[in-house]
DNA sequence: TCTGGGGTCCTAGGACCC
DNA sequence: TCTGGGGTCCTAGGACCC
């Protein structure tokens, strides 16, 4: 038999950004998405100040600046090189561990009455190796390691809901919106049921939950019970879509501009396909503006031959932008989506075949190493470069330390 | 007047996650 | 004036087939 854990980094991309900056420690620091938008990770400090997930910087931006919150854009090359070497950790002391998210990972441990003292090792161990703090939660399945992980962090770093007598306790004052998995609008659709705890919820009648959740929500309530019905994936699932998208810095009415921001993002995106062994079959491009105030988006999608050639998903994806694009609108975002992926293997022979695909395969793999050695960025396609005028904002970025040479940290003695 | 039963595949949209 | 970016799964409904 085995219990699940959930490692769940703290504040990760504060942390990250501390790490290099040890003079933040003990200070509000808060970390910015594109066009440094939205607040997206806070130090507990932050947090005290009443700094919320997901609040938009303009609203906050006079709090921040009189209570001396230290604002960062994102640097997410940084965390994601982070977030691999608290993997490295964790895989050490378990056999098997899954990526959940960027600085979240489940793993299993053996249920022999040591799990608790394996967790805080494990969590000490990635402390000393990597200078992040994880939270750990352990429980009977993988619902409730994640509930005692968001209580772990209250409780010593360390919380396990084995117990059901402690698990019980727990469920009963836990209003159900906090439970994985259960937004707003389940919530609601529970409480019309009268269920308004995670207790409650849990000891709904099977029929009940199917015709209010469906599937998922019944697979929840049973998780909740003790009763395991997610496993733990073994390998990475297949990846299934890859999206680039951004808001621009500045609004974009130009066709042109649009097309060259549309060409950078099938470019990264094949890149990111290639990186994964996968090709695309089909692209869509969305494209965001506002009219009366709000917020409309259009689309279109395209199928062609599987392909990771960089050239032939940037021409369709123009050429789809340019379907979608119309005169006078004042474009905010737009995005590129790559689906129908499949495994680049098997070079299978197309009906046709006159050589162009291998060729395309070795100029892409020859780009890919240039980028590899020379810096990401350094070789792009002309089309990209046509006009950047849509390029984010981001003042306030860190440096990559880890991840780029001419960033590396210096020390002085 | 009465209009089957069972299946597949695809897509759009909803809901949720970090 | 200013609200990110990248994902997943499920469901319902339409088209189509025998």
């Amino acid at each position: 038999m085995t219990v699940f854990a959930l490692a769940d980094c703290n504040n990760f991309f504060v942390s990250c950004e501390r790490l290099f900056r040890p003079a933040l420690e003990g200070r509000p620091v808060v970390v910015l998405s594109g066009n440094d938008g939205c607040v997206i990770s806070r130090s507990e400090e932050a947090k005290a100040l009443g700094l919320g997930m997901g609040v938009p910087f303009f609203e906050v931006r006079a709090l921040c600046a009189e209570r001396g919150v230290e604002a960062l854009s994102a640097n997410h090359e940084l965390y994601a090189d982070l977030s691999r070497r608290v993997s490295a950790v964790l895989r050490r002391h378990a056999p098997v561990v899954e990526g959940y998210s960027i600085d979240e990972s489940f793993l299993t441990l053996p249920a022999d009455g040591t799990q608790e003292a394996r967790a805080r090792a494990l969590r000490e161990e990635v402390r000393r190796w990597t200078g992040i703090t994880v939270s750990v939660g352990l429980g009977p399945t993988k619902a409730l390691a994640k509930l005692a992980s968001d209580r772990a962090k209250k409780a010593g770093g360390v919380l396990s809901l084995l117990d059901p007598g402690v698990r019980e306790r727990l469920l009963a004052e836990l209003p159900v919106e906090q439970v994985w998995g259960i937004a707003r609008r389940s919530a609601d659709r529970l409480a019309a049921h009268g269920a308004r705890t995670a207790a409650e919820f849990a000891a709904l009648d099977d029929a009940v939950l199917r015709k209010t959740l469906g599937v998922g929500g019944l697979r929840l309530a049973r998780e909740l019970r003790g009763q395991s019905c997610l496993t733990l994936a073994e390998s990475a699932p297949e990846r299934r879509s890859v999206t680039v998208s951004r808001t621009f810095g500045r609004p974009v009415g130009a066709l042109a501009a649009l097309e060259a921001a549309v060409a950078s993002f099938a470019a990264r995106a094949a890149e990111r396909a290639r990186r994964h062994g996968l090709k695309a079959g089909s692209v869509s491009v969305f494209v965001g503006w506002r009219e009366d105030g709000r917020a409309v988006s259009d689309a279109a999608d395209a199928r062609l031959p599987p392909t990771a050639d960089g050239a032939a998903l940037i021409r369709a994806a123009k050429s789809l932008a340019e379907r979608c694009f119309v005169e006078g609108r004042s474009y905010r975002k737009a995005g590129v989506v790559l689906g129908a992926l499949e495994p680049d293997d098997s070079p299978q022979a197309e009906l046709f075949d006159d050589g162009r695909p291998e060729r395309a395969r070795r100029l892409m793999k020859a780009v890919d190493r240039l980028n590899a050695a020379l810096g990401a960025g350094a070789l792009r396609f002309a089309s990209e470069k046509v006009s950047r005028s849509w390029t984010p904002q981001a003042s306030r970025r860190s440096p990559s330390w880890t991840t780029r040479w001419e960033d590396l940290p210096g020390v002085r003695a």
